[in-house]
DNA sequence: TTGGCGATAATGTATATACATAATGAAGAG
DNA sequence: CTCTTCATTATGTATATACATTATCGCCAA
């Protein structure tokens, strides 16, 4: 119930119809007003109207069809907008020191597995990589990396020692794409004594694929101790609030 | 590398820009044409750069300042589109026969963990629903979830025998704000049982709350064996590709 | 040197207008 | 009665214009 103080009228009109929407006064399937009679009745131009309604189809609050008007959009699946920060920022928003340890670091031809988690189909030399974050003394999270050297070269040449790989990819590669898999699974023997769990904790594992326009990047699983970890998503219908 | 045919004007120029800022030609902190300079690259208005630029801003890919111009955006956190559908649909889309089941359906005055699950302040009835979800004759998923009578009184008269609890919800209240915490968390005894997997199985734990402008509306804890699902995000530099 | 003041330059918002596009529905031809 | 055609109508895209907003820079004075 926040009024806007100085709201533009985009805005206004925007809050007008996703309120009326959001509490169900308009239902699924309803027809909300013509663009020139929304226009009318704020006083404003079409191009005004236009641009709230355009923007109110983008986020999926209404479908536009042409000579038919627009409608209150069915809802089909729950999605939301899932954050995830770098180790670094995340281990210090606990107040806690944040280290990182490369525990293994091997240059070599892309296998059959290598291949698969890289999307790559012909020939190449990778980098496998094993690194643990620490938050304070404990460990946080568990890093298994390949990174493909035909699409980064520069890695061959970093320890990570200092820069954590990700940190690292971020600056090389700074917008490039990812497809996230999250899954939960058992700890085996490995993985519970680099994370200093018991063998069989559930963990929360997230594998990162990420491509650059030159091919694929890299390819990360993140192993987290289940029970100390969670990924946060919103929805606000119709962006943010 | 699909060349659009009848790309509008507008795509073309967003188009242009985001792949140079995606390549890496203009990394962070770049400074990007002016919006007159580029209607004048392009022979446009100022308004269609203008509208090209605001959109690239609210994506995140550059941020703007008056009078400074355009830059880059340095890309803080990895963030990704969750789309969880409804379980229904992601058991059909397995190609199996979807079912679900009442397992237990009691209404109560909150208690304490309701009250913090639904985040209610005040005394309240609620309605706590278990309810396992099939596909074929296997379980694929338990759903344990409150529904606060306050908000949608309305569900103290359904069995959900017919339709499950999620599925009508969205029917009551289409549009209402989310809230996704996923985790990871071993089977104890009862979830075990209930899902037929072993005791001590990982199992991805999706905890949704939802409210509507009326107030809380449900919170649901969804469990998955781990094994057998994962969930998938997906970010693509300034939306969708 | 420092402090403030105003010109400037870039973005932000809104308007009126124009024409393109596409779906609907009604009129007319076979 | 059916199929085609065409006018209508609402959205989609783009333009030229206007004025508001707000950082930044340079000038001038204390």
């Amino acid at each position: 119930m926040t009024v806007l103080r100085d709201a533009t009228l985009h805005q206004r009109i925007l809050g007008d119809i996703e309120a009326r929407i959001v509490s169900g006064e308009w239902p699924p399937g309803h027809r909300i007003p013509f663009e020139v009679d929304l226009a009318a009745e704020y006083g404003c131009s079409r191009m005004t109207t236009n641009k709230v309604l355009t923007q109110l189809a983008k986020s999926g609050l209404i479908e536009r069809r042409k000579k038919s008007g627009s409608f209150v959009a069915h809802p089909r699946a729950q999605s939301a907008v899932l954050t995830i920060a770098e180790i670094e920022a995340e281990v210090q928003s606990l107040r806690l020191a944040y280290t990182h340890a490369i525990h293994a670091r091997a240059k070599r031809r892309a296998n059959a597995g290598d291949k698969q988690r890289l999307e790559l189909s012909q020939a190449a030399s990778v980098l496998d990589i094993t690194c643990i974050h620490r938050a304070g003394s404990a460990p946080f999270c568990l890093e298994e990396r390949l990174i493909s050297l035909t699409t980064v070269p520069e890695a061959e040449a970093e320890t990570f020692e200092t820069v954590s790989p990700g940190t690292w990819l971020l600056k090389q590669v700074p917008w490039s794409a990812a497809e996230h898999r999250i899954s939960a699974a058992s700890a085996d023997a490995a993985i519970a004594g680099l994370l200093g769990i018991e063998k069989g904790t559930a963990c929360l594992v997230i594998e990162r694929r990420t491509w650059s326009p030159a091919g694929p990047v890299t390819s990360v699983l993140l192993t987290y101790p289940g029970d100390r970890h969670a990924l946060v998503a919103k929805f606000a219908p119709g962006g943010e609030g």
